[in-house]
DNA sequence: TCTATAGTTGAATAAATGCTCAACTATTCA
DNA sequence: TGAATAGTTGAGCATTTATTCAACTATAGA
């Protein structure tokens, strides 16, 4: 319709199969859902935050195990700690002075194993 | 050895768990491995580029569709389709002028379906 | 051959982001 | 109470990156 047109306005070209626009847009799910997909994949797509939750999903670890294992500095995994924390990733538990972090999330090992697969594919 | 103790320099702060240290880094992947699923994963952790994924999970479709459908240049989506196709997500095909594009990893629907789950626990 | 359209590409700009540094809190231990 | 250590936090800097713009290629049709 008008948002349609619209579009062809915006992308230059003419819509050249409408019927298949009109069935994706029926199918997809809303851009608010999307955008929130793209924001978790986001917080995988950076090799520490990756080499953390890899490391949590073999032991619960603190702040300065997770450094160590890293050679990064306790302030960079700190950071980094509380963005997979936000995106529900991670939680903590206190011992005294000490934190320890662990996966809060069943979903992270099946989308990491399916991450793995992909990348493992280019090899053989 | 030698490189846990320069760990601990650069971490300033002594080894809490050396023996979860040490086993945690036995059963990591290596560094290039998680750098490569890093990499993936900032191909999805882009809303644009998620929402081309989904449309094509539905069905395949050209420059012109795509969009169209999302109310975009042709430059940026082309832009974008290149990052996937790089990333080897998706596979084109060429029909005269018209380039249809489609997914190319059976990866893509599972790591999809994980990632719409966790989005969606937040919500029950 | 000439025009129109689908799509690609490179440079430039603006926004997002990861690490460093310094200062801070909280807890333990003497 | 005071020192030491685990961890957090905010600002600043440097890098990465998504979109725009203009120019380009390739194919179809007259």
């Amino acid at each position: 319709m008008m948002k349609t047109l619209a579009n062809q306005d915006m992308c230059n070209c003419n819509v050249i199969h409408q019927d298949i626009v009109d069935l994706v847009t029926g199918k997809m799910p809303n851009d608010e859902v999307l955008a929130d997909v793209a924001d978790l994949f986001k917080v995988f797509g950076d090799s520490t935050r990756v080499r953390i939750l890899s490391a949590l999903q073999e032991s619960e670890m603190c702040v300065c195990d997770i450094a160590v294992l890293l050679n990064m500095t306790k302030s960079s995994i700190s950071h980094q700690l509380r963005t997979l924390r936000q995106a529900k990733l991670i939680k903590n538990r206190k011992v005294g002075k000490v934190v320890y972090y662990s996966l809060d999330d069943y979903h992270v090992g099946t989308i990491f194993t399916q991450a793995l697969a992909h990348v493992g594919e280019g090899q053989g």
